[in-house]
DNA sequence: AGAAGTTGTACAAAAACTGAACGATTATCA
DNA sequence: TGATAATCGTTCAGTTTTTGTACAACTTCT
């Protein structure tokens, strides 16, 4: 299942986290934890595992958790059992929706929070499940009704994540879809990230008229409208410019976008990559230069 | 399903909440709320609920409530004159959702499930709002924006709860729309009235094609489905007795199908009212009749 | 031999804690 | 109405906890 033989010199640790080894040793003196393998002279030798932690850990950290906490915490999620990784939560996830135990999903979800922080979960557990999901949909393996009774769920505990995370600090960022698709997943999971980073996020829901974005983009001073779109029809069935004056600044992601980036920049809008957490980054960084921040 | 742990630390809540960290230390002298954790050198650890509790307080003074009784109105869930009624929650929640403020939302939801039942937060509080949304739009009082924008809000609430109640010990029923509907907010709420009443529910979400809802239903044992309709074309479009063998007992509720009960009848299905917690007694009574329950 | 690691101790900055006091409002009452 | 009392957010001083880093002396790895 996972390679756990300590394999990782401390210098290559404090390459891969962030954490200085000195900190490193403190904290395995302080909390007892990471206590990775030795080698036969002493030198400590960590593992996957303890990086995974180590990760989650400082994530944990930079949201607010004081660090003895955030160890703890970690230590008190191995005590439940065996420390199952993202991937196997994840394909545990895949199985219980498709056999519509929703029971079951609710208890992985609820695993993976208390084992990975939320990044991790969002990306490593839900969007990898619903990718499957929607593969196997394809190949005819997985019925629509599965599918939709799956997407309907991810779709609900990614909201009850999004409405956890208030906070309203930053500038005024819209998301929504192109008008006309069907898929609103991968627009929710945008506006997660960008709730995260920091900006007041309006989730619009799909499907909203171009016209309407625009009116709510300046009545609550938007500095930004991020849409989705995953049919190529809805980029193409667009006349040009069309989003061009929604926002001093306009994204469109999703499969679609990425596969015809000029047809993004037809519309009037950039394309700034597809994974939503880079997406996330992207526009941050694009408002902080052009002095939007 | 909360994670009740103490972990953050007063800077953190101080960020989140905006209520400085002195005037935390104070309220916890005067009022004593919150008393959160303390770390073993006597740090204070606030949990999610505190954070939570803090965000509904702060709002509350903000509309003029002495801090006094703010706190006070928490720690017993009265205001001077008593809970207050739905009615009243619900219009905050419509005026919350109209301003894009979920936050607010969120607050008025929670103090709405601390002081009424499920049942009544869900029919007196959720589905009015609902309701004077849709019809504001249909008058243009309300933008295709906010529309969708509370629509979307209040969808992922209900989703919350419906997920919140598991419990299938009862027999098994679909709930879904008919091909084509836009509106799954109906059928959600059907839904969690009849998991309410003990039946094992699985909720497709909209729009799944009845054929997969039939296969669906066979593979689980399905002793009923449910189907919301309400636009008026998604009933005339289908062939007669289009849904004659989904189940044993298959259902259309939503305002199409009261407008039309013999358009119902003609696709081989039954009108059972339009209320959502009418429809559900009326599934049960009528599958104990038939014995199938 | 030199780079990298280990232990143990020490240190300093940041963050929190306690308790008291202080203006500024707001409410109460003669 | 005007004086008095209560409420409430903020500030200050002095102490303690927490946390990350630094240093010295010694060991291991390559």
């Amino acid at each position: 299942m996972r390679n756990d033989l300590g394999v990782f010199t401390i210098a290559e640790v404090e390459e891969r986290t962030g954490l200085s080894s000195a900190l490193l040793r403190q904290w395995e003196r302080r909390y007892g934890f990471p206590r990775p393998e030795r080698s036969p002279g002493g030198h400590r030798l960590y593992s996957e595992t303890d990086l995974e932690a180590l990760r989650n850990i400082k994530s944990w950290i930079s949201e607010g958790v004081a660090p003895a906490q955030a160890v703890k915490r970690y230590l008190e999620g191995l005590t439940q059992e065996g420390p199952r990784p993202p991937e196997m939560l994840s394909l545990e996830l895949e199985e219980a929706l498709l056999r519509a135990d929703t029971e079951a999903a609710d208890r992985v979800l609820s695993e993976a929070h208390r084992l990975h922080p939320m990044e991790a979960v969002v990306m490593e557990v839900i969007s990898p499940c619903l990718r499957r999901i929607g593969d196997g949909w394809h190949m005819g393996r997985v019925t629509t009704a599965q599918e939709h009774l799956a997407s309907t769920y991810l779709r609900g505990a990614l909201q009850g994540l999004f409405s956890l995370m208030g906070g309203s600090l930053g500038p005024t960022v819209l998301v929504s879809t192109l008008p006309g698709e069907q898929h609103e997943i991968g627009s929710l999971i945008v506006a997660l990230f960008l709730r995260r980073a920091g900006y007041t996020v309006h989730y619009l829901g799909p499907n909203t008229p171009l016209s309407d974005v625009r009116s709510f983009g300046e009545r609550f001073g938007a500095k930004a409208v991020v849409l989705s779109a995953v049919q190529p029809i809805s980029l193409e069935s667009l006349p040009h410019q069309a989003l061009h004056n929604l926002a001093p600044l306009v994204v469109v992601g999703g499969r679609a976008a990425a596969n015809d980036p000029q047809g993004v920049e037809r519309l009037g809008a950039r394309f700034l990559g597809n994974d939503p957490r880079e997406l996330a980054d992207h526009v941050a960084s694009v408002l902080k230069e052009g002095g939007l921040w």
